[in-house]
DNA sequence: AACAGGAGCAACCGCCCCCTA
DNA sequence: GTAGGGGGCGGTTGCTCCTGT
């Protein structure tokens, strides 16, 4: 707990760059026992000489667990390109249909492959779009996913957002704790796919978790503390952690307790 | 084998919104 | 009512790796 002792690095001292195995430890130990959020303090209570935002990024792209890795699938690039067609470039939204990718991911793949297509390979972009909906399409008959749906969903909450407000915000609490209706889009989206919604479970708290398995990376049945010291790529321990659960570590649960 | 260009991705920057005092 | 701080998000940059010549 030395690193705990640390002191609060100034800002002329923040560290910038890629982040260490021994950061990633650091700020994963802190993120366990504290929860999400009060990035700010993150500094002070490891010695991380990083800024809250700094962290958060670190923690959100990469660190956080039920990450997936890797490349996009058909489907869900297919998703991305419909999503794209309706929110623009709302990548966190997007992202929110799309469990274990970040907007980060989403939005480098968009410009990736997408956007620096440029003028003269348009034609490109749009057989590539069609031909990723082909297969989509293929894939997901007789299910289709139902982009409106989703589209009303969206309407939906941007309607209610006022009352959301009133109610101490909500954090689209409605789309990671899902009614009837969104439980109706969820399972039909991804049709044919194997790692993603229905590979997610509904928790006690109405959270989402992740049941991804990571290819042949060792479950998580011991303390995510000691994976790191372990040397555990991190983003492969499979423990859920639902939102709620975050803000009290006590509440973490591993699947292999299920 | 060496080099150039492109792809992919991690991380930073800056703006904006929301909350709180 | 408002100013300041924290956090979220989209845009951008820069590094590394890969591939083609």
């Amino acid at each position: 707990m030395e690193a705990m002792m640390g002191s609060l690095a100034t800002e002329k001292e923040w560290r910038k760059g890629p982040w260490t195995g021994e950061e990633d430890k650091l700020l994963s130990e802190y993120v366990c026992f504290n929860g999400e959020g009060r990035w700010s303090s993150v500094a002070q209570c490891t010695g991380l000489k990083r800024n809250g935002k700094s962290c958060r990024l670190r923690w959100v792209n990469y660190l956080r667990p039920g990450l997936k890795r890797g490349q996009l699938t058909p489907i869900e690039v297919g998703i991305i390109i419909e999503l794209h067609a309706i929110f623009g470039n709302k990548w966190s939204t997007i992202a929110k249909y799309l469990p274990g990718r970040t907007d980060n991911d989403i939005k480098n793949y968009w410009r990736t492959h997408f956007e620096k297509s440029g003028k003269s390979k348009h034609k490109k972009l749009e057989m590539q779009k069609a031909k990723v909906l082909k297969q989509l399409k293929q894939k997901q008959q007789p299910q289709e996913y139902d982009v409106k749906s989703i589209k009303s969903h969206e309407e939906t909450k941007n309607e209610t957002k006022s009352y959301e407000t009133e109610n101490n915000k909500q954090k689209e609490v409605d789309f990671m704790c899902p009614t009837m209706e969104h439980q109706y889009i969820v399972p039909s989206m991804h049709e044919g796919f194997s790692s993603t919604w229905p590979d997610t479970v509904l928790g006690d708290d109405g959270s989402w978790f992740s049941l991804w398995d990571f290819d042949d990376e060792p479950q998580c049945s011991a303390d995510y503390v000691n994976q790191f010291s372990e040397s555990v790529v991190p983003n492969q321990a499979t423990f859920g952690v639902g939102e709620d659960s975050m803000q009290n570590h006590d509440k973490i649960f591993y699947f292999d307790d299920i």
